[in-house]
DNA sequence: TTCATGAATTAAATCGTTTTATAAGGCCTT
DNA sequence: AAGGCCTTATAAAACGATTTAATTCATGAA
């Protein structure tokens, strides 16, 4: 049983391809076809379980209802969540995804953007490693329809969804000192480059009550584990009662740590920016600053549809949503 | 500045589109193409920045390089670890992805299934949420490319990656008994028609000492925090002090229920099927029988590529990989 | 001169749609 | 009988690649 084509029905039917394609894609009335014809060919099309190639027809109009998504690891919670909510909404909008992770490497992120439009992707969701706008800006001048979500530039010629991280950040200190700490230190990522990163890192200092002696440990992000160990260890004849942690890998890689060292910082307070679930079910308790992860992507793929059908005239748009203080 | 096409190429050297094509996929000298002009097309196919539409060329030879991945959520960590696999194994062997997810809606499934298939995917890699494996005999007639994962039929004509679930479950019970435990309870996930879900309730209570009062706490998929509060208070007075998770999503569940109550558990044992990042920093520690997911990924990929090659004399294989004990 | 051989290249068909421009036929007017 | 005007339907071109079956042209052999 070989897959029914136009060509199928409209033999099966003596009429046009034409006419069957007409009926199909909703234009017949329009068109001012038989509605008894109509009727016929809607049938056969299920009896012979017609699905349109939409190679054949991607090819012919020049659009394929696929978006592109490229984040740096789906198997980080943050980003599998966020590739959910991107795909339930662009599911009901009728767009598949292709998803691909560049796993912060930048020389696999030029290849995937450009495997990806020649694979004629409509538009393009992107959670970018890159250090400058500069890698995208081919992009901008191609007029190609892209959204960055998470991380993004400085730059108001392109759609973005981001959060309010300078002002996560301030939260979560206050947080801190709401709580009683008297000095905070925050443990970062480095690079720092990345947007969402050096936003946090800046909402924490300025809103330190004495910013000349911010705490601030960086992290290598291919090694975070012993970065943490490192850190901790530095930090042991320091005098600091809170941590505030840039992100949830760095606040996992500091749970695991202290369950090793069977926790001996009982006083010290702890809050990391991204929500986990377990952070609740561990001991000690982590407070979070959490992302409305389903409505970045809700917004992202709604922010595409926007400029699919504006077109050339569509004015990008950078959203930037708060973020939620999780007390535990 | 449009994407180049071949006959751009063709026309500013003066050559026809079929030699230009014949270049560029390598077969210029298999079909005796002078060797200046092959670099004379090269050169300009550089210049011109070509790349070739995958929809016009998927159109024409009836393959994309695209592999459909299916699975229940890609939000959970084992999907998601499973994806980045199969992404990485993919991508190495010059394929893209397509992931969708079912949320275990079966009519979502059948939706998807029939969708990848007519963007013309290659092959399809599905973590099935069907109970039988009727719904996917059309598949198998229409000699469809695919691999199971994870979730299986016992069907030897279709490939399938798995891991064994009953020896694994087994490890798990006999884990308990050699931390002494007398009477281990076994928190499932309903419905159990799943294949990896039966063979592990069959693996737990085939290894009993007494499969007769083996108990067995039914937990339903979509209320799993609500299931395990309830299981735990009707076990309040019986007499159990092991737990077998079958999967993480319970485990999970069954920490923050002993969180919230402020762990009164304290003797019993804890052993999950999928192994969690955070098993071993939660209060308490939970054993895992882990699956070796970058080799699930690994060998579904493959599978399918041998398919490709192999075509119609490909005989079916079903790979069933082994579990690892993880103790805590 | 004629014919075969081989090297280098190409014209044209094809994949399955969409869409534009046109046609066929019926009926009404004049 | 001819024209005009609906209604309904269709032929054919286009999208951009691949591939088969030819074609051209030079060379060498008979």
């Amino acid at each position: 049983m070989k897959k029914a084509s136009l060509k199928d029905i409209a033999e099966s039917l003596g009429v046009s391809k034409a006419l069957v394609s007409l009926v199909l894609n909703g234009k017949g009335d329009e068109r001012g076809i038989n509605k008894q014809t109509q009727e016929k060919v809607r049938v056969r099309a299920k009896e012979l379980n017609y699905i349109p190639n939409q190679y054949a027809r991607g090819l012919r109009i020049g659009r394929t209802n696929t978006i592109g998504v490229i984040v740096p690891d789906i198997s980080n919670v943050f980003y599998g969540k966020l590739c959910k909510a991107i795909e339930q909404e662009a599911y009901s909008k009728g767009y598949n995804l292709i998803i691909s992770n560049t796993y912060e490497d930048v020389q696999k992120e030029k290849k995937l953007i450009s495997d990806l439009i020649n694979r004629n992707i409509d538009g393009l969701i992107l959670a970018s490693s890159f250090d400058s706008k500069n890698e995208i800006d081919g992009l901008r001048e191609d007029k190609f329809p892209i959204v960055l979500v998470d991380r993004v530039f400085d730059d108001f010629n392109v759609d973005s969804v981001s959060v309010s991280n300078t002002a996560g950040a301030e939260k979560a200190v206050e947080f801190l000192y709401a709580r009683g700490v008297k000095r905070p230190v925050c443990f970062s990522i480095s690079p720092v480059y990345i947007s969402s990163i050096s936003e946090r890192i800046q909402g924490y200092i300025g809103s330190l009550k004495n910013p000349n002696d911010a705490k601030l440990v960086q992290i290598p992000h291919d090694n975070i584990a012993g970065g943490v160990a490192s850190a901790l260890a530095e930090l042991k004849n320091e005098d600091y009662d809170g941590i505030f942690c840039v992100n949830n890998n760095i606040a996992k890689a500091l749970l695991r740590e202290l369950s090793n060292q069977g926790d001996q910082l009982k006083d010290v307070q702890i809050i990391s920016f991204d929500d986990l679930e377990i952070f609740d079910i561990v001991h000690p308790k982590i407070s979070a600053i959490a992302q409305p992860i389903d409505e970045i992507g809700k917004s992202a793929v709604n922010l595409l549809l926007n400029r699919f059908e504006a077109g050339d005239k569509h004015k990008p748009e950078g959203l930037v949503l708060d973020t939620v203080l999780v007390e535990r």
